[in-house]
DNA sequence: AAGAAAGTGGGTAGAAGTGGGGAATTTCAT
DNA sequence: ATGAAATTCCCCACTTCTACCCACTTTCTT
């Protein structure tokens, strides 16, 4: 399971390293695809193979369903590993993803996020003002 | 498996290179057709064999399924790769899929789509406003 | 304090994408 | 049928990008 928060940079060579900790859950090949929130989510082989998997078997008669497949493919890529444990991020992931050079690597569970580091930032400070409702929710979830 | 998005150009001979990390799994000789919305779809003869099957048992009752399948087969052409990766468009399919000089080409599961680049950033924009439906549909496949 | 591990940066050979010349083939009009 | 024009195919050349290797610095561990 992924947890934690890395600051990380992208060289001038568009290379990103993932944190150490995560390199042997991930395999030495990963997918990364545009996220949610305007970031990118890298998965493990395993874990993409099953989306995948789900998005194949959806009915591509309907245009809206055909567009989202088209955008949660064609935004993935996979990639592998550098001897130093980095990846090469594709100019138009890079640009969707809004990153720079500062980055943020996060763990979350089964997967791993990469922000702009900026961009992270204000997203916590904003998410740590919703504290209380965000309390409340977890309570409704049955967590304490 | 195809995936991802590529950036390539039709040089003034109509010749439009396919992305090399396709090839292996397209082999040297592909099937070009006129695809929906307005793109073009790139697909593996085996892939290919499978689809026109397929539309040869459709029902040919409807007039939308005829109209569907007169387009998909009338539109479809084989094309050879040369030596250096390239396919040579024929000039009724660089006009149907309104291709010019700068097209993108994406990866979609089992085939590959040509898009004239501009138009592909104009769909992607129009699919990420609808980020909050996609979100529900994530849900709704059960991924986090 | 010394060694190892992690993150970052750079050089370089090879691959990939792009463009163009010229021969061979096809198409079309004469 | 024949010549002219256009198209297609096969090379080769150039530029950019990528993969691989090595090196430096900082941090953590022993």
């Amino acid at each position: 399971m992924f947890i934690g928060e890395y600051s990380h940079t992208i060289d001038p060579k568009k290379r990103l390293a993932l944190p150490s900790k995560f390199r042997g859950e991930l395999g030495n090949k990963v997918i990364v695809t545009r996220g949610l929130d305007n970031c990118l989510f890298v998965y493990p082989m395993k874990v993409w193979e099953e989306l995948a998997t789900k998005l194949g078997t959806l009915p591509v008669g309907e245009a809206g369903t055909r567009s989202f497949i088209r955008v949660m493919l064609a935004g993935a890529t996979d990639v592998e590993l550098d001897s130093q444990g980095r990846i090469l991020l594709p100019e138009y992931l890079k640009h969707d993803g809004g990153l720079k050079k500062d980055v943020t690597i996060v763990g979350l569970f089964n997967r791993l996020e990469i922000w702009d580091s900026a961009k992270w930032n204000r997203y916590k400070m904003q998410a740590e003002k919703n504290t209380g409702k965000i309390a409340e929710d977890l309570g409704k979830l049955g967590i304490y």
